[in-house]
DNA sequence: GCAAAAGTGTTCGGGCTACACCCATGG
DNA sequence: CCATGGGTGTAGCCCGAACACTTTTGC
């Protein structure tokens, strides 16, 4: 029984504009090999598979910052190539500035999602200066036993692993329940932040504008107004707020 | 490394009332083997670990009719006693109509559950006729790098392991988070049943009781009347319902 | 008739949505 | 002065909570 373990890394990317007195443009980042795959570590007989995960994490961007959970465990024919192997695959999320190093094979992509109209079928593009990786993937509706299950399938073959292309589309599912639920988005940016910063985390996971009065409100009890401000745009500067620690939502497993 | 499968398997059971009028008492239960362990199998190397649970199940109840999803990969050193094992669980539901068959070692416990006052220090009762385990549960804030985390800790010693009863709180609680996003509490129930059977499964697995007014509005878009009616209590008979095929919640992994 | 369950209708309040509007800043 | 972002207030709407009330049945 060959057991390995896998990671989905998702991060944010600053981009200037081309209209330099906006703010700067966040978009949701996924880091891949130069293969296009996931990093993997090894599960060695010495050690508890999630120390070894954090492990493979410090050695990639030489900090002990992060966020990590459990995703999955992939074993299913379903998703499978090879029988008789098993992959445990840990969700991370680093913010940029606490990374002090980064691998050469390794690069950060940004994740641009469409729904394809009137279909189950999303075009996904990971792009970064350097390549463009598109694929297809649809949601199929699985009746089995007792129950509904909504797998996903690769539909147009492409230069990324199906594998692959399923453990990010489950990572960024895991990432919209889990911002709903608990405080991640917080992992994302640094300390100190503005509302709109924030804001453009919640945006970019779950994929749509959000109004900002509505917004303000609602997170309003999860942060801590501080004394200091920060002028992102070229306009009006924003004040700094920390996340409020007296103010901890339950997570669900 | 040594790599082995679990299966916390939930039921309910219906209990007759004292007051033979009124409506009989649902229960959660959970199945345990003679030494309060959940069921185990071995994975093996020619087939998928979740086919080698399925089967597992087949084998136990002499049926294919359950649900079935996973649930947790453990390996980690604040649950694990012995280094270098992975353990795969698997969270069943079944509804024990449909079981043909129940090895004699292994039997379904009511689980009850009591907070106790101004703590996060859950007592947890589990019981049948023959046997009784009671422990103790403690739900820890673990602040961990960039984020806090949930652990549970066993804080009085009892004839059932750490593990065990973790496991039980987890799958718990995901069936909490699943009956409030998806179908699943259909799988405890026939095929065609009451609304206040609906409600019942609704309550132990929530544990709070909610009022039937509400109730219905709520899941009514979910059901489709029959034409049958059913007596379950001395009085007055209900309609029968079946779950709605064109309602189905988007789960969320 | 009454106790328990099945089932319907109504009111109230909190939270989300949408939008109007003011403030601050630099070009 | 105006475009853009920061920030506040408010009105409407939907949904859930609470509860009153009717119907049906067996003892």
């Amino acid at each position: 029984m060959k057991i390995q373990g896998n990671l989905i890394i998702f991060s944010t990317n600053n981009e200037e504009r081309k209209d330099v007195r906006r703010l700067k443009e966040k978009k949701l980042q996924v880091l891949l090999d130069e293969n296009n795959n996931l990093p993997i570590f090894e599960v060695s007989k010495n050690e508890y598979i999630r120390r070894t995960a954090e492990r493979k994490i410090e050695e990639i961007f030489k900090t002990k910052k992060f966020y990590i959970e459990q995703l999955y465990t992939w074993g299913n024919p379903e998703f499978y190539t090879e029988e008789n192997e098993i992959l445990v695959t840990y969700l991370v999320i680093v913010n940029k500035k606490n990374i002090n190093d980064l691998p050469e094979n390794l690069n950060f992509y940004d994740i641009s999602i469409k729904n394809k109209e009137n279909t189950t079928t999303q075009h996904v593009e990971l792009s970064n200066e350097k390549k463009n990786i598109q694929y297809e993937i649809a949601t199929i509706l699985k009746r089995n036993r007792e129950s509904v299950e909504y797998l996903n399938r690769l539909v147009k073959k492409s230069n990324i692993s199906e594998l692959t292309t399923i453990i990010i589309h489950t990572g960024i599912k895991r990432l919209r329940n889990r911002i709903e639920n608990t405080n991640i988005a917080f992992s994302f940016l640094d300390k100190e932040f503005a509302v709109s910063e924030l804001q453009q985390v919640y945006e970019i996971i779950l994929d749509k504008k959000l109004i900002s009065a509505n917004f303000r409100k609602k997170i309003e009890p999860m942060i801590k107004r501080t004394d200091k401000v920060i002028k992102e745009s070229a306009y009006r500067p924003s004040v700094q707020y920390t996340f409020n620690e007296d103010y901890i939502k339950k997570s669900v497993l």
